[in-house]
DNA sequence: TTTTGTCTTTGCGCTGGCGCAAACAGGATG
DNA sequence: CATCCTGTTTGCGCCAGCGCAAAGACAAAA
């Protein structure tokens, strides 16, 4: 029972599947296949044929994407209640990012005609996918701007406390970055370098804004890191 | 008759309305109201309470994102068969860019409610909707990534030949980017400035690639300027 | 404990591209 | 035709950020 790892608290509180009635939940669980990742395996690979879309109940997925020269970029992170390649629920297309989990990850697979099936099945779901689609366009019609009229720094800091929005921990030093993320993680998700990202995160630490360890990153003073990102 | 610019010529080639019947366009149509945008004039603008989309019958329009900062970016361009701001369908938000005319443009309104009746009525419609923002989404994610990784001179061709893709007409002299666009507007478009656009131009003019007037740009020889925009 | 491997820091030199300033050019207007 | 307005070109100086190289620090393994 607990290797379901409770859908049912998860489901009602996910964007995807809010406005499903309770007692339908358990059907919609039975559509997709559950299964499990081990850090630093692939979910599906950028180029493969989208046939699967994934909801992510326990762990964290990363999201990158590769250039031919070979430096990628983190296009996102996704975390339980969320979900990813919606893609797939269109023939003939291929997956535009490779999923990696990055943490022991528990995941629920649809494929395309159950996804289909699903959405017949309840309308609104496929309204929820609209704008959870529309929401990660806006997200990135909003980096896009931002990697072209702010200076590295700023970059680096609005980035920070995004992902600490989305990601962070209370604890009694600040807020904790709940996983893994070094130095090259936060340069590839900022489009600069692990160098730059070192220096800029010393000068922070060194101001008290931050406590950093080995790919651990506290934000002791957010207030003060904010009001870096919005004036510069 | 010929104020309506024969959607029933653009609708089935649109990848909105693909898949309806013939018969049923007209009853489409009507769910919508028609007008007309001069050049300059915005159809919305960023941070508006979204409650229209706008299918484009004839024209072109213009989306931008500004940063408080004062500078923007170009986002993308909307050519006839195309739709912008699905976001209306979701209650609650608002535009996250600005949409202007640039050419002296029809356009199909549609609101909220009868968007929705549309895609209950066409459920069909909803799906080809979610392609459509998926597609922008990589799009999104494609550029986002090449300003990362690549320098100015390689991405500016890469835009280039993106607009001219989307918006090129063959003449005798090679393709025509088949609208004005400035020094300024390819440089909102690629993060750079107009300086380094029009110093760039000129040395592509002077390898024989582009042709260049006021406002004005002839892609002469395509082959090169992909060539280049691939190794760099 | 020592070893090994990975992650992080920091000095240093270099350069792509920015942005001012000023001249130039082409359309539109009267 | 001359004028005005807006877009374009180009010289020049400057600096943010890159990236090598080498040393330091932490975690896991042996």
């Amino acid at each position: 029972m607990n290797d379901h790892t409770g859908f049912l608290d998860i489901f009602p509180r996910s964007e995807l599947f809010a406005d499903i009635e309770e007692g339908k939940l358990p059907d919609v669980h039975s559509y997709g296949r559950q299964c499990a990742y081990e850090p630093g395996v692939a979910l599906f690979r950028e180029g493969d044929p989208a046939d699967k879309s994934f909801f992510v109940l326990k762990g964290r997925i990363k999201l990158t994407k590769l250039h031919p020269e070979g430096r990628e970029t983190i296009v996102r992170y996704i975390n339980p209640g969320e979900m990813t390649a919606a893609v797939s629920v269109f023939r003939e297309r291929n997956y535009p990012v490779t999923a990696e989990a990055i943490e022991t990850s528990e995941v629920i697979a649809f494929d395309r005609e159950t996804m289909l099936e699903v959405m017949r099945a309840y309308p609104q779901v496929a309204i929820n996918l609209l704008g959870i689609v529309v929401e990660r366009l806006e997200n990135v019609q909003s980096r896009y701007l931002e990697m072209q009229v702010e200076r590295v720094e700023q970059r680096i800091a609005r980035s920070l406390l995004r992902i600490m929005k989305q990601s962070g921990r209370k604890t009694d030093e600040g807020i904790l970055i709940d996983f893994r993320l070094s130095r090259k993680d936060l340069a590839d998700y900022t489009g600069t370098t692990l160098y730059t990202v070192s220096r800029i995160l010393s000068s922070w630490e060194q101001r008290g804004w931050i406590a950093t360890g080995r790919e651990r990153i506290i934000v002791s003073d957010p207030h003060s890191l904010v009001a870096f990102a919005e004036t510069g």
